[in-house]
DNA sequence: AACGCTTATCGTCACACAAG
DNA sequence: CTTGTGTGACGATAAGCGTT
């Protein structure tokens, strides 16, 4: 669990984890219901899914966070704050933007800081790379592994990042990186066939435009898997309260019957 | 092995929306 | 208004699987 309770009640799988050592490698991902008690389950195999100075925040004491093993953790609970809370008398309009509109990826790169992707983008390899510029007829240099600059972009510095290149074409070249990986410039423009037409340009600006939608594309995708797989989550987690409910309400019953025949 | 079906993944387009 | 970004929709492709 790295992500922090958002006040919509569900976890932001991308937001950052407070753990200073960094993400948490598991995917656990859970929905909190806003103003009522709530359960986080943890797939079998995650455990433990809290790292130590993790933090969620709940406006409701008495919240339990469970696991498949049926393990409990402790629970830190801090005072959300009234003003991130979700009150009961919020407006329709806003409560149905929280609920249906999820932070755009700008944003959540500004909340990051920076420019730290979410743990669950797969960077792209030098031969994944390789093989996306090459299967889009876009030649490419290797320049120098990435080892040789360093680039600090503030805290989890990682990701991809776009730079400019000085002594680029007038669309300028993009050079991706990953941690680890090497530096990728696309040729867009032949060498003496820079100062190419209007035409050029535009397919040039095309190129440029169907690459981040590409990419644009892949991001939106990951993310609706995991809020797929928060909702399935949601779906689980709800059933368990159902049936621990009936059966709190069975045994009452129960007690409460034989107390009467006392 | 060949075929058809289902499912997952990807790239692209079109559109809505926000920011400048 | 222009530009950039996020996302739904659509088609293409590959992989997996059962059937013949």
């Amino acid at each position: 669990m790295d992500g922090m309770v958002e006040e919509n009640g569900q976890v932001d799988p991308l937001a950052p984890s407070p753990d200073p050592q960094g993400p948490i490698a598991s995917s656990v991902q859970s929905v909190i219901q806003p103003n009522q008690q709530s359960v986080i389950q943890t797939a079998a195999n995650i455990q433990p899914m809290l790292g130590k100075g993790n933090v969620i925040l709940v406006s409701k004491p008495n919240s339990v966070i469970q696991t498949t093993q049926g393990s409990l953790q402790t629970l830190r609970v801090v005072d959300a704050g009234s003003d991130d809370s979700f009150s009961e008398e919020e407006s329709p309009k806003k409560r149905r933007d929280m609920l249906t509109r999820r932070p755009s990826y700008r944003k959540i790169l500004n909340d990051l800081g920076g420019g730290e992707i979410a743990e669950g983008k797969v960077e792209q390899t030098s031969s994944e790379a390789d093989s996306e510029l090459s299967s889009h007829s876009i030649p490419y240099h290797t320049v120098l592994p990435a080892t040789a600059i360093q680039i600090s972009s503030g805290e989890g510095g990682q990701g991809i990042h776009t730079l400019t290149m000085t002594n680029s074409t007038a669309g300028g070249a993009i050079v991706q990186y990953a941690q680890g990986q090497e530096f990728f410039v696309p040729v867009v423009a032949q060498s003496g066939n820079i100062s190419g037409g209007a035409g050029e340009d535009q397919a040039r600006k095309r190129e440029m435009r169907l690459l981040k939608n590409r990419e644009a594309a892949r991001e939106c995708r990951r993310k609706k898997k995991e809020y797929i797989k928060c909702l399935e989550n949601r779906v689980a987690v709800l059933e368990n309260q159902n049936k621990a409910l009936i059966d709190e309400l069975k045994s009452l019953k129960e007690l409460y019957c034989q107390q009467k025949t006392e």
